[in-house]
DNA sequence: ATTATCAATT
């Protein structure tokens, strides 16, 4: 019984690209199974199991089909078995496929498979644009392993790619993100002999660093340096300088700098106006904020989500939740759409508040608004769940979350496991089990420690963990 | 044809 409810759930396609809607409400109303709906979904949805898995003549001869298949895929894996079964009929793969791949693969961190396509590149002389390289830098540094992107930095005369401002730029930005000013110092003394101009970009990322360290006279100098060398200062240089003095609670400094900026001619953007108003309600100044995003429309400076997200967020920091309701409305008013960061506002608001309830609606609601949740989104629901004991309704969110691509943290599978096996739900235990196992989601020591531990009091899951743990 | 600044999380 059991084992057949784990095969139907464990031969369900994980990734597939079906309406986030549709899915979610399917998996999350009680009436139904979690996992019932899988195959309902397989002959109506146009998800990648309809592609050809094995080239056929026809897409020979055309290549464009490739790489419009290519673009479609999610599943990183799946689009490099694809790439594969191109290869091994002898077709020739171009530069602008290989770096649709590496995009994939950089963006679901599999670094590995990416070096391998780095070696293709190498071994067939594919000429490779530095905006891919560029890429491939920040994703290094967004996955902290900052001396892969210096390595490949470094490497890139190897490709037979010319270096330029942008790619030392994009390093540089990754070393100073990842605390490694003492390298970017290096870089910065090193770069006339590489042949680097350094350009407006550069000096934005030498004051960030300056900021970052809390030093606001050598971000001033760099600044000088900057005039000096008659390079033209741009807003995100005033609003990186602006944002240090509004988070220090210097307002009135802030706002000397937003004048300064408009006499020079720059015309201050959202950003700009978003970070004054932080400022304002960090210092309890909540209606002074919002009169400036009125001032800033009355400017004639467009108006974006993020300036309405300042106002929440002070809100929901304090609590007033009628007063972010009215805020809500008056959005809807003025016909602007909330996003996902607004509703992940809320979503965390409740969770913290342990009102699942209202979260789980928020969930739903913003789904039905045409808004999809992301992982921040789901990571919140399922943990709030978690630290309600609801384990089952967390149990629903989670499952939408893995048909949506999403992955748990694995504290969250490893907290839910636990609960789901105190309420005796050793079938859905199972099956995050399962689920966790196929997406090659493993556990620390730790965490199974804990899982064995508990499984000990519970005979039929001691079966399935002993089999889990010799596969 | 975009590297830098931005409200939620980790």
């Amino acid at each position: 019984m059991i084992n057949s409810r784990i095969k139907q759930a464990s031969t369900t396609p994980s990734k597939l690209k079906i309406n986030n809607l549709a899915q979610f409400r399917t998996s999350i109303f009680p009436s139904q199974p979690y996992h019932s709906h899988h195959r309902s979904h397989k002959p109506t949805s146009k998800s990648s199991l309809e592609r050809p898995h094995k080239p056929t003549k026809n897409l020979l001869r055309k290549p464009i089909p490739l790489l419009a298949n290519l673009k479609q895929i999610q599943d990183p894996d799946e689009a490099i078995s694809l790439f594969h079964d191109y290869q091994q009929t002898g077709f020739k793969h171009d530069y602008p496929t290989y770096a649709c791949l590496i995009y994939k693969l950089a963006k679901s961190r599999d670094f590995e498979a990416v070096e391998t396509l780095l070696g293709y590149l190498k071994t067939y002389y594919i000429r490779c644009q530095e905006k891919v390289f560029v890429g491939l830098i920040q994703h290094y540094g967004k996955a902290q392993l900052v001396d892969k992107a210096i390595e490949l930095f470094h490497n890139m005369a190897s490709f037979n790619c010319t270096r330029s401002v942008q790619s030392f730029n994009a390093l540089l930005n990754v070393l100073v993100d990842n605390g490694r000013s003492d390298d970017a110092n290096k870089m910065l003394r090193n770069c006339s002999k590489m042949g680097i101009w350094l350009n407006g970009v550069s000096f934005n990322i030498i004051i960030k660093m300056w900021l970052e360290k809390d030093d606001w006279e050598l971000a001033r100098q760099v600044f000088d340096e900057m005039i000096e060398r008659e390079i033209e200062p741009t807003v995100v240089t005033y609003n990186c300088q602006i944002g240090f003095l509004c988070k220090k609670g210097d307002v009135e400094g802030a706002k000397s700098l937003f004048q300064d900026m408009v006499r020079k001619g720059k015309k201050p953007n959202a950003v700009s106006y978003a970070l004054l108003m932080e400022g304002l309600s960090s210092l309890g100044k909540y209606k002074e904020a919002k009169k400036l995003m009125f001032d800033m429309e009355y400017q004639g400076c467009k108006l974006k989500i993020v300036n309405y997200g300042v106002l929440m967020t002070d809100l929901l920091k304090r609590g007033d939740i009628g007063e972010a309701n009215s805020l809500l409305v008056e959005m809807k008013k003025r016909h602007i759409k909330p996003d996902v960061v607004i509703y992940n506002m809320l979503i965390n608001y409740f969770c913290k508040e342990c009102k699942t309830a209202e979260a789980y609606r928020i969930l739903v609601d913003m789904q039905i608004a045409g808004c999809n949740p992301n992982a921040t989104t789901y990571r919140m629901v399922v943990d709030g769940f978690c630290k309600t004991g609801e384990f089952e309704e967390g149990l629903k969110v989670l499952n939408a979350m893995l048909i949506s691509g999403h992955f748990p943290r694995v504290e969250t599978v490893r907290c839910m496991i636990l609960g789901l096996l105190d309420k005796e739900k050793v079938e859905d235990a199972c099956f995050v089990l399962e689920e966790m196992e196929k997406r090659k989601k493993r556990f620390d020591f730790e965490s199974w420690e804990a899982i064995v531990k508990d499984a000990c009091s519970n005979s039929i899951f001691v079966y399935r963990l002993v089999d889990e743990l010799v596969f």
